[in-house]
DNA sequence: AGCACGCCGACT
DNA sequence: GTCGGCGTGCTC
């Protein structure tokens, strides 16, 4: 006997190997130990056969790695489409949605919870209205997707339970998938609170074995609600009706790594092939999303635009940082901001403070030389971290000892220029001396139970103030918040990338709906020193439709998606001419021939020039369509060979250009 | 992605 | 003559 096996490699195809009988149990869809050139590689049987198909050379499979499957045809058909869209091997592609986990180890027992349920709250006229919607959908068995574009606080939540529970009575499963940063106890809680059913909670921080003795679960039919980052989106539930994806807009959903796929494109895949209804839900929906939803292309729109009874939006008050009267202990804030940090204090309220910077300082220069201290692998300059006394790279993770002295010219005192939440929990300290602060950001979560301790200290108000990154943006429900600072809206609009503002304007918009969720009402200030900014300007008014119109005008008359298709091209290399020269001969390639609605922008350096050693540039293609471009980064695949130690990246829809 | 094979330049 | 640079192509 043979077997088909599609292994963990970016060379494209499958390979046939005989089948010893001391691996008789290698069925379909069984990863296995199999010899690859001088290496043994992982893989996965795809098919069996009684010839060998006239290859010579063939060689044994070693062992089998599973006892059981670890996936079915449908997942096996999946990646062939996922690989020839994102042009990446059907081995990565296939082993991208599987889990790593050692079926060999076991793991401590699992006991589900005994839950009781929690009874459902009343819907509003709109809710009910998007909850019928889809229900029929549901019902009819119809591949339907639809954007629920709801205001924070409108209950987005309410809907995808309810739907859920739909999916469950009529004997299907659902599939959540949120932004890891927003896999909080707190959001987990309001699902499975609602449920009796078992319910499997996939987080980034579960061992691999766990991850893959829940697949297994979720395979054999046990579990029928999966909550999950991005890779929840390909669990192998029997029957799906359902897959809800939250915070639609959120860039993680996009992977970084090969394959790049993106969570939606997965979810609508899915959609049509094993006929289920798709709900994406967002305050603030991708430009994209919201596009086709209002053309009805491909999406149905579903809005919500009232909060529930007597709860209001919270005021937005700009603060001009170019005129404004700042803070003589702390200049990073205005007086504006301090005085309304007071007030929210005095009347036992809360207030969280945002700023999308971690570490203390983000720059730390000479102050006699001007010499500022750089990574030596990547193009930016090291963060200061205070309690560590570190200078890091928050790119490569590169870290050295701090000192106050200059590397450069040895003896000048260093000076630091910038604020990272470390500076402001520290200052913050020192302006309101009776007021207990929390901070949260990647270094003080960084301990096991952290992220728990720190948001249960504010739940509880033993903590009155909240420092910290885009991880407090999102999902957190606190009823005694009623100010939210954003002490910087400025950090993302600078940067060179077609959508700079609209994260900038979800990213303030999604952290002023974390302000007056309960019954007082919640102000929010939004430090910046542009005000006039089409972010700030239509994110102070909520008005999420404005700023849409305005953004799809430009990407209209710039060509950007969702009026053109991306795909980015990175070579990489750690020498920088042999990097240039290889990027030319991809531009020289796309010349070649005439791929009609296909334009080729660069080669350029790309805006980090430099990551992990490694130097980088980029070519940015531009399509009429995705058929287009993908015959285009075929042919390249089929002739370009990067130049020894260069690598060739291919980003398809890519969501970040640095 | 690795890794081997193989074809042209400078060296004991 | 030989060591080794890197371009080219393969991996069942």
């Amino acid at each position: 006997m043979y077997l088909t096996v599609a292994i963990n490699t970016p060379a494209d195809g499958v390979f046939t190997y005989r089948k010893p009988d001391a691996v008789a149990h290698a069925i379909n869809g069984c990863r296995v130990i199999a010899p690859f050139g001088k290496r043994t590689l992982k893989g996965i049987v795809v098919s069996e056969s009684e010839s060998d198909g006239g290859i010579r050379g063939i060689k044994n499979i070693i062992s089998v790695v599973d006892d059981r499957p670890i996936c079915d045809e449908r997942a096996i058909a999946m990646a062939r489409w996922m690989a020839s869209y994102y042009h990446c091997s059907f081995g990565e592609a296939l082993f991208a949605s599987l889990p790593a986990g050692d079926p060999a180890k076991r793991i401590r027992a699992v006991h589900d919870e005994p839950r009781v349920p929690e009874r459902a709250l009343t819907l509003t006229d709109e809710q009910d209205a998007s909850l019928t919607k889809i229900t029929e959908a549901l019902t009819a068995h119809d591949a339907k997707a639809f954007l629920l574009y709801g205001i924070t606080g409108s209950g987005k939540t309410e809907v995808y339970i309810r739907a859920i529970a739909e999916a469950i009575r009529l004997g299907r499963q659902a599939i959540v998938v949120i932004p890891e940063i927003s896999l909080t106890p707190q959001t987990i809680e309001r699902f499975t609170r609602r449920f009796d059913t078992p319910i499997a909670v996939l987080h980034s921080r579960l061992a691999k074995t766990e991850k893959y003795a829940y697949w297994q679960r979720i395979r054999s039919g046990e579990i029928s609600i999966v909550i999950g980052a991005r890779s929840a989106i390909f669990s192998p539930l029997k029957d799906p009706g359902i897959i809800i994806i939250d915070e639609e807009h959120e860039t993680s959903y996009k992977s970084s790594e090969s394959p790049r796929f993106h969570t939606r494109q997965i979810a609508f895949y899915r959609m049509k092939h094993e006929s289920m209804t798709v709900l994406f839900g967002s305050a603030t929906p991708s430009i994209e999303t919201y596009h086709h939803a209002s053309k009805g292309e491909g999406l149905t729109l579903l809005t919500l635009t009232k909060r529930p009874e007597g709860i209001e939006l919270p005021t937005v008050r700009v603060i001009d940082m170019r005129t404004a009267k700042k803070a003589e202990l702390f200049p990073a804030m205005s007086e504006d901001l301090v005085e309304a940090v007071h007030g929210a204090l005095d009347q036992g309220k809360q207030a969280i403070l945002f700023l999308n910077r971690k570490g203390y300082s983000p720059t730390v220069v000479c102050s006699s030389c001007g010499t500022a201290e750089r990574c030596p692998h990547c193009s930016v300059t090291l963060t200061y971290h205070k309690g560590r006394r570190q200078l890091l790279c928050h790119y490569c993770g590169y870290s050295k000892h701090f000192t106050d002295t200059c590397a450069e010219c040895g003896a000048s005192p260093v000076r630091l220029t910038g604020t990272g939440t470390e500076k402001v929990h520290e200052e913050i300290a020192l302006l309101f001396p009776k007021a207990r602060i929390g901070r949260m950001d990647q270094e003080s979560t960084k301990l096991r139970g952290a992220y728990e301790r720190i948001l249960g200290d504010f739940a509880r108000g033993e903590t009155n103030i909240l420092v910290g990154t885009q991880m407090i943006a999102k999902g957190l429900h606190f009823p005694d918040v009623t100010l939210v600072g954003v002490l910087s809206a400025d950090t993302g609009i600078h940067f060179p990338d077609f959508r700079a503002s609209e994260r900038t304007f979800s990213l303030i918009t999604q952290v002023s709906g974390r302000s007056g969720r309960g019954v007082s009402p919640g102000e929010v200030i939004v430090q910046t020193y542009n005000p006039e900014h089409s972010a700030i300007r239509f994110a102070r008014t909520h008005d999420y439709l404005s700023f849409y119109r305005s953004e799809i005008e430009l990407r209209e008359a710039l060509r950007y998606p969702p009026f053109s298709r991306l795909v980015r091209l990175v070579v990489r290399g750690e020498d920088e001419t042999a990097v240039a020269d290889d990027a030319q001969r991809i531009r020289a390639l796309c010349t070649e021939h005439t791929y009609s609605g296909v334009d080729v922008l660069g080669p350029v350096p790309c805006p980090l020039s430099k990551l992990k050693k490694y130097h980088r540039y980029h070519l940015i293609l531009k399509a009429d369509s995705q058929k287009a471009v993908s015959g285009l980064i075929t042919h390249i695949r089929d002739t370009f060979r990067a130049k020894k130690s260069n690598f060739l990246e291919i980003d398809v829809d890519p969501a970040s250009m640095l």
